[in-house]
DNA sequence: AGCACGCCGACT
DNA sequence: GTCGGCGTGCTC
């Protein structure tokens, strides 16, 4: 018997498969998806791979599979999904792989955990005196446990599994350290229960209301005849939605079968976690998000792959989790932006979700108050079963919405970020002892330095992109790679002086909080005060429970979290999210205003302050009415006009790399190739560079398609890419992203 | 991606 | 003579 592996490589080269010859002794327990050990290259080196397909005989087969690892083995089914997904977007099948495993399980990773930062290995061939060394250097806590400190990071200890993949010298040496009483093979795991100390009643089901009826036993016929069916639960804020998907769960795991939930990473709370948890118990709940150590990772990993049913909840790649029996897939906040990977493979959740829901014959569940609008385009095309939630559960009001047009404030001579009225209404809510949030989409002190006598602006050396001031750190620092440099003090082109600090960060509008409200707490959350572990939740949790007045943030302060005081919401600026070259724009702000304006008044009715200088502008018009209908509908015709997604897809071809020579030439020899076989319905526009053209010193070009994605626009696409491009240029690096999150 | 092979210049 | 630079090509 013969095997089709792939090694497990992104190297472009090794994108295909090599035969291996199975030896007799393990024809019985290989599979395709099997993961395997085998000799690769010269010399005595091994790497793992994955078995693509098996057969009776090869012409190039002359070295055996030395292993198969069971416990990480994929199935038939998640190995041509990865083919898809390679062929898709536009990567190797072993990134689709990796996707699949918990990460830090290839025989590379492995094998780097032996190693310290310096990439010596800590442990394998190692002496009685060095170990003593190690342990006197703290690289190695005591004696009985082996403990690599730059793996203590992430792990918890060496497990036996990861010791039977080493090579027979390493392993040996291993033993005989153990036997000698040096080192403690680690076989029963250090007690890693996420969901230790907890200790969570029992919730029982909630009645529902008549919408939420209908679509539940809607949905509910589908799981029951096992037939895959498309939904969208298009609900406001606190119309139910949850409740909808754990009673449905509920059905799902009465039969004996498995439920995948899907939640924006960021709302990935504990709070939201303890909802599942109450209803379900911990026995059957599996959780997967950014936080976990790789350790912990692959203990939930496991807990799936042997339990005949779990719910899993997680963020994008928990949709690749192991469950069996798969019985319905939820992505709840579908809109949201982090469904759609921007690293390799650049997938979408939402895509791979319909896709395993089909072949599983199971339910998809989308859920949002905002959907996207290219799902409520197939609905409102019966491509996808609709249902609307209009009424709030507990019969909450919706709050009071006001626009304020930014450029009166400055006809009377306030030349304040803070509007009068958004001014006086924090006032009068610091006077009665409510909270309030003040939401802006920019980070740092000053967005924008410039000198005002010649009209020199500071950007990065490194990127495109001009610098912004942090004044914490009295620095100059680039948001796109990091650096950092001291504030000017004079022009560097002119020796001016003149040097003027412009545009508005959260430092700032804190500073000016403070300068406005002296007697008022606040906090700011942003990207610089969150870079700690779970800071995240420490500052919410601090901002509810030590009732600290006002709440400063970007971005992450908008996602679902229930804040009961809070009566007052203001955007300082609903500008920053319009203004984007992204046919996207509107999109993003009425959902990111619509979201933002549901974090008031959860339980009392509260006001939302918007300010904007567009305050005719249809997302901000549609956001004050909270009128989702009346936003899709002239969404829909305008992108129908200009002939963007749904209407069509959107390809991009990224070419990046330090010689714009090479870039240029391979670009327009990638263009030609394609426009040369394209078809009537395929828009290809000439390389240029992208809206930010260098980032940490790599220039950046790239090559829109528009049109609707099909099997052959794949085809044409990979045949204008060809290897023989790719090999000889290879200082540029070319990726290919559909529908990518960010157009710059 | 690694790694060997190989063809040229620099050097104890 | 031989050490080492990295261009080229291969890995079942």
């Amino acid at each position: 018997m013969f095997a089709e592996v792939i090694i497990n490589s992104n190297a472009r080269a090794l994108n295909k498969t090599f035969d291996y010859i199975v030896p007799v002794n393990l024809e019985k327990d290989i599979k395709i998806g099997s993961r395997v050990f085998v000799p690769f290259g010269n010399g005595s080196k091994i790497d793992d791979g994955f078995v693509i397909n098996l057969k009776s005989n090869s012409e190039f087969a002359k070295k055996e599979i030395k292993k198969i690892e069971p416990d990480d083995s994929l199935n038939e089914f998640k190995i041509n999904l990865a083919k898809l997904m390679a062929r898709k977007y536009f990567c190797n099948i072993s990134d689709c792989i990796k996707l699949m495993l918990p990460p830090g399980t290839s025989n590379k990773d492995i094998i780097n955990r032996m190693k310290d930062k310096k990439g010596n290995f800590v442990y394998l061939n190692i002496e009685y005196k060095e170990l003593q060394e190690l342990i006197k250097l703290k690289k190695i806590k005591s004696e009985k446990h082996i403990r690599v400190i730059n793996f203590l990071e992430n792990n918890n200890g060496i497990y036996k599994s990861d010791l039977e993949v080493l090579t027979d010298v390493s392993s040996s040496i291993i033993k005989t350290l153990e036997k000698n009483g040096y080192i403690k093979i680690v076989e029963e795991k250090i007690e890693r229960n996420p969901f230790i100390g907890k200790n969570i009643k029992r919730d029982d089901e909630k009645e529902l209301t008549d919408e939420q009826k209908s679509c539940f036993e809607s949905i509910k016929t589908s799981i029951q005849t096992e037939s895959f069916s498309s939904n969208l639960i298009y609900g406001i804020t606190g119309s139910g939605k949850t409740e909808i998907y754990l009673q449905l769960i509920k059905e799902v795991l009465d039969k004996d079968k498995s439920a995948i939930v899907l939640v924006p990473e960021i709302s990935l709370t504990p709070q939201m976690v303890d909802r599942f948890l109450a209803r379900f118990g911990e026995e059957n709940i599996a959780v997967l998000h950014s936080k976990l150590s790789n350790g912990e990772r692959y203990d939930e990993w496991k807990k799936i792959k042997s339990n005949r049913k779990t719910v899993v909840i997680g963020a994008r790649s928990a949709i690749f989790s192991p469950v069996n029996n798969l019985g319905i897939i939820i992505i709840d906040e579908e809109h949201d932006s982090s469904y759609k990977s921007d690293t390799t493979p650049r997938y979408n959740a939402k895509d791979i979700g319909k896709y395993m829901a089909e072949k599983n014959n199971c339910p998809l569940v989308l859920g949002s108050a905002t959907p996207d609008i290219g799902t409520m385009y197939l609905a409102k095309n019966k491509k996808i079963n609709l249902y609307s939630l209009t009424k709030r559960a507990n019969n909450m009001k919706l709050p009071n919405v006001q626009v304020v047009d930014m450029r009166n404030e400055l006809v009377i001579g306030n030349k304040s970020m803070i509007s009068l009225k958004l001014q006086d209404k924090i006032q009068k809510n610091l006077h009665k002892q409510k909270q309030t949030i003040l939401f802006l989409n920019r980070r740092g002190y000053s967005t924008f330095i410039m000198c005002r006598e010649c009209g020199f602006v500071a950007k990065c050396k490194n990127c495109n992109i001009s610098l912004t001031y942090h004044r914490n750190i009295n620095k100059l620092k680039c948001h796109y790679c990091g650096f950092e440099t001291s504030v000017l003090k004079e022009c560097p082109e002119c020796k001016s002086n003149k040097i003027k600090y412009f545009g508005t960060g959260t430092q700032k509008l804190e500073e000016e909080v403070h300068k406005l409200f002296p007697k008022a707490s606040t906090i700011r959350m942003d990207i610089d005060t969150v870079s700690k572990k779970n800071s995240h939740e420490v500052i919410l949790n601090k901002f509810k429970n030590e009732k600290i007045d006002i709440l400063i943030g970007t971005q992450m302060v908008v996602k679902g979290h229930h804040f009961p005081n809070v009566t007052l919401v203001g955007v300082i600026t609903a500008d920053g999210l319009l203004n984007l070259e992204d046919y996207r724009s509107a999109e993003k702000t009425f959902q990111t205003l619509v979201q933002v304006a549901g974090r008031s008044g959860r339980e009392e009715a509260g006001d939302v302050i918007i300010q904007t200088y567009n305050p005719d502008h249809y997302a901000i018009i549609d956001s004050k009415k909270q009128d989702y209908d009346l936003f899709y509908n002239e969404e829909i015709a305008l992108r129908k006009m200009l002939n963007y997604p749904p209407f069509c897809d959107i390809i991009i071809i990224n070419f990046m790399g330090t010689n714009l020579n090479e870039i240029n030439n391979i670009s327009n020899l990638v263009y030609k190739k394609i426009y040369s076989n394209k078809q009537n319905k395929l828009i290809i526009f000439k390389p240029v560079p992208s809206p930010i053209d260098r980032i940490n010193n790599k220039y950046r070009w790239r090559i829109i398609i528009k049109c609707k994605l099909s099997s052959k626009i794949l085809d044409i696409i990979n045949n204008g890419i060809t290897d023989d491009i790719i090999y000889k240029n290879n200082n540029t690096r070319i990726t290919v992203d559909i529908n990518p999150n960010s157009m710059s």
